[in-house]
RNA sequence: GCGGAUGUGGCGGAAUUGGUAGACGCGCAGCGUUGAGGUCGCUGUUCUUUAAUCGGAGUGAAGGUUCGAGUCCUUUCAUCCGCACCA
């Protein structure tokens, strides 16, 4: 990666999570805060590893349309990440300035207001603000306190918008007698755009906010249709696509939308020299060095002469050290005594390894990958990856909506260009399942000071602690944590009901993309019922073989109408309705008194059919019952189609809309007589009481509807 | 604020996509078995009225389209999720 170009170091910025003494990938931070940790995140400057996810922000985005079986809402969501703005980048002439500084460079998505600004202001991080502080103490003691503000999404919402002016001014690129002063201001993020904007206050609420606090002019640009210009209590920020009436303008028609404004804006500003059209991205690279033992080691190699020297292959891959320790704070590679040494693989002598590790996301980016040739010397071999990829359902949390499946997206591209994955194989997973979580209710009593105190599900019983009978408060479901207790160990489960069980129970209640609410009561339902379908073998187990018996032909109906419904659920991911199918199923099998031959058949059919929810129980049926091998490698069974069909179908007849009675009639029997049947229908003929039929609607194998 | 989704019995949820609303399960009630309880079996269970039927109402709310609406359209309310100083 590093030959393609693909891995660098930089000197960044970073998030800096204090509890587990690392950064943070800005994905990884969520409300200010680690994603693992839950740390308050602090801003760092580090050199750090970092990969070029930003080359492909574009085609990141534009190939999301291609995936067509992803849940929209995680596209949404990517895109959102993403990011694309298209505006004007250009240059203001600085007077004024320190020495370098002649020139500063703002980013736009509205050049259509550049008659509207009003002032230039810059990053408390942008060089231009680090080079002031060094030589004004008052401004470093402003930036320094702008740094320090909080990242919490409170935070952030209520921070009040600062500013000190620099004393500096900046020539309006239309008119060079026009001076805007520049602000240091705590809002302008030196990761978007350049770091520095102008600001229009009647059109931008952050912009007029600023204004109004600095006492600066609020030219307006435009108006709404039909009115004049009036003074502005907040800023006027109309949708893009509505057209307003420009009064400032300088492009384009006097009334134009947003839109229309701003392409204008770029196209005339290009031919005239100010500036030019740019797409940015809010999408950072993917800062990937971690200081931490628990991750893989980036192999690379530190060498006084040679500079930084990726290792060589045949040494790959870098294996961490076994003899470590964890007693003290901070990354225990730094401080082992030999691990680091090794010798430069350009020049030989001695050198020193990398001691930052790859972010844990790193595995699960390409781990498909790798499962195509797990046992291969390389990272994959091309025929196997290439017969293999790409993934065809991959099924994850919503939690992996951007960090995870984003990453891998970006992984196999890169892994593409680096000669390990097929151009076919860039977007590794087809098809996206994004199931949701199991939850449980929280228990909760108080301690003597007052602070909370949870309690494990096994610990209470009855709404009380079964130690001292106190009573709990019962906080509703949420996901399972932890710190709050609420959490079902699997063991406990498997201990007590088995995995069958537990997998049942997790799939019948809820679809299962929906979360689903983990009961004591709802697993043991689940038990019951499977003991019951163990009974029901060892019934039909112990029938004498030549019982005949009544119904064979029914009970064959019965079994191709399940193997029907509940395929279909399965193969769309209904599991709920296929064990609500399978629950019918059981009920039917158990009231029916066949010949053995048919129960036989019946239930092997039935472990079949359970067998994707409980492998266990099934494969034992299918062997007590006769079945040949195993029941997870026998041929899916398939319903017979003409026991499908009904011979008679029972057709509810409504009058003016309601339901008032039902015949029986033969399948396929002509409109024109089910007519006449329904009309003599005993009921019907009771409501009609004489009143002439306006019409009749008959729905072959539906419904019968007369409207009087 | 912006974007997305979801509202159906006491509860989790079905409804073949415009055609019998409430499948299946939990819970609850009754009966039986056991008999201390639980287990197990059977029956009932949207609300309302009724001895029981018959009937009436009913899918967050209000309108609309249609022979027919949980499903389509308009308005509205509520809840959940994501994003949020992105220039």
């Amino acid at each position: 990666m590093m030959a393609k170009g693909l891995a660098y170091r930089k000197n960044a910025v970073v998030n800096w999570d204090p509890v587990d003494m690392t950064v943070l990938a800005n994905e990884q931070v969520i409300d200010g805060r680690g994603w693992r940790s839950n740390a308050l995140v602090e801003r760092r400057e580090l050199t750090q590893w970092f990969f070029r996810i930003s080359d492909y922000s574009g085609e990141l985005l534009a190939a999301l349309d291609g995936l067509t079986n992803w849940p929209e809402k995680v596209r949404v969501m990517q895109a959102n990440w993403i990011g694309k703005s298209r505006g004007l980048q250009f240059s203001f002439t600085t007077a004024g300035a320190p020495e370098g500084f002649d020139r500063l460079e703002v980013y736009t998505t509205r050049p259509d207001t550049l008659l509207g600004a009003s002032f230039a202001a810059i990053s408390p991080d942008h060089p231009l603000a680090k080079h002031l502080e060094r030589h004004d103490p008052a401004l470093a003691a402003f930036v320094a306190e702008c740094r320090k503000g909080g990242t919490s999404a409170e935070a952030l919402e209520t921070a009040e918008k600062r500013g000190m002016d620099t004393g500096i001014r900046v020539l309006h690129p239309f008119d060079t007698t026009v001076e805007l002063p520049v602000y240091i201001a705590n809002f302008v993020l030196m990761d978007y755009g350049t770091g520095a904007i102008f600001g229009c206050p009647a059109h931008d609420e952050r912009d007029f906010e600023f204004a109004v606090k600095y006492g600066l002019p609020i030219p307006s640009v435009f108006v709404a249709e039909g009115t004049e210009e009036a003074p502005l209590a907040a800023a006027y920020v109309p949708m893009k696509s509505e057209p307003v009436r420009y009064i400032r303008g300088f492009a384009g028609p006097d009334l134009q939308t947003g839109e229309q404004a701003v392409a204008a804006a770029i196209a005339h500003c290009e031919s005239v020299g100010v500036g030019r059209g740019v797409t940015n991205y809010r999408l950072r690279d993917w800062g990937i060095s971690r200081q931490r033992y628990w991750g893989c080691p980036i192999p690379v190699v530190h060498c006084d002469t040679c500079g930084v020297v990726p290792e060589k292959k045949e040494n790959l891959p870098i294996e961490l050290p076994y003899d470590v320790t964890f007693d003290i704070p901070g990354n225990p590679l730094d401080r082992h005594p030999t691990w680091r040494n090794c010798a430069c693989p350009k020049c030989g002598a001695p050198a020193r390894r990398e001691t930052d590790t790859m972010d844990t996301f790193m595995d699960s980016s390409w781990y498909y990958a790798r499962f195509t040739a797990p046992r291969a010397k390389t990272p994959t071999e091309a025929d196997e990856a290439a017969y293999w990829m790409n993934v065809d359902q991959y099924i994850g949390g919503i939690e992996h909506a951007i960090l995870h499946l984003l990453y891998s997206r970006f992984f196999a591209r890169a892994m593409h260009k680096t000669g390990h994955l097929p151009e076919t194989a860039i977007e590794p997973f087809n098809a996206l399942f994004t199931q949701g979580m199991v939850t449980h209710e929280i228990y909760k009593t108080s301690d003597a000071n007052g602070r909370p105190v949870y309690h494990l599900p096994e610990e209470v019983e009855n709404g009380c602690l079964i130690a001292n009978g106190a009573p709990v408060e019962i906080i509703p479901s949420a996901k399972m944590s932890k710190s709050k207790k609420n959490v079902v160990d699997p063991m406990h489960i498997i201990a007590s009901y088995g995995a069958d069980t537990a997998r049942w129970f997790v799939m019948s209640d809820s679809p299962p993309e929906r979360d689903v609410e983990w009961t004591a009561s709802g697993a043991e339902a689940s038990h019951k019922h499977l003991a019951r379908v163990w009974a029901l073998c060892s019934r039909i187990g112990e029938m004498p073989a030549d019982h005949v018996g009544i119904g064979d032909d029914d009970l064959a109906r019965a079994t191709a109408r399940a193997i029907a419904d509940i395929t279909r659920s399965v193969e769309t991911f209904a599991f709920n309705k296929a064990i609500a199918g399978l629950y019918g199923f059981t009920n039917t099998l158990s009231r029916a008194n066949c010949s053995t031959s048919a129960m036989k058949e019946a239930i092997r059919t039935m472990a079949q059919l359970m067998s994707p929810m409980t492998p266990h129980i099934a494969e034992s049926i299918w062997s007590y019952q006769g079945g040949q091998g195993l029941c997870a490698t026998a041929p899916w069974p398939v319903a017979d189609p003409a026991l499908l069909v009904e011979d008679t179908v029972t057709l509810p007849i409504q009058i003016n809309g309601k339901r008032r009675a039902e015949i029986s009639v033969p399948k396929d029997m002509p409109t024109a007589e089910i007519e006449k049947i329904a009309l003599a229908d005993e009921d019907v003929v009771k409501f009609l009481a004489g009143q002439p039929v306006k019409k009749i609607i008959v729905v072959p194998g539906r419904i019968i509807n007369v409207v009087i």
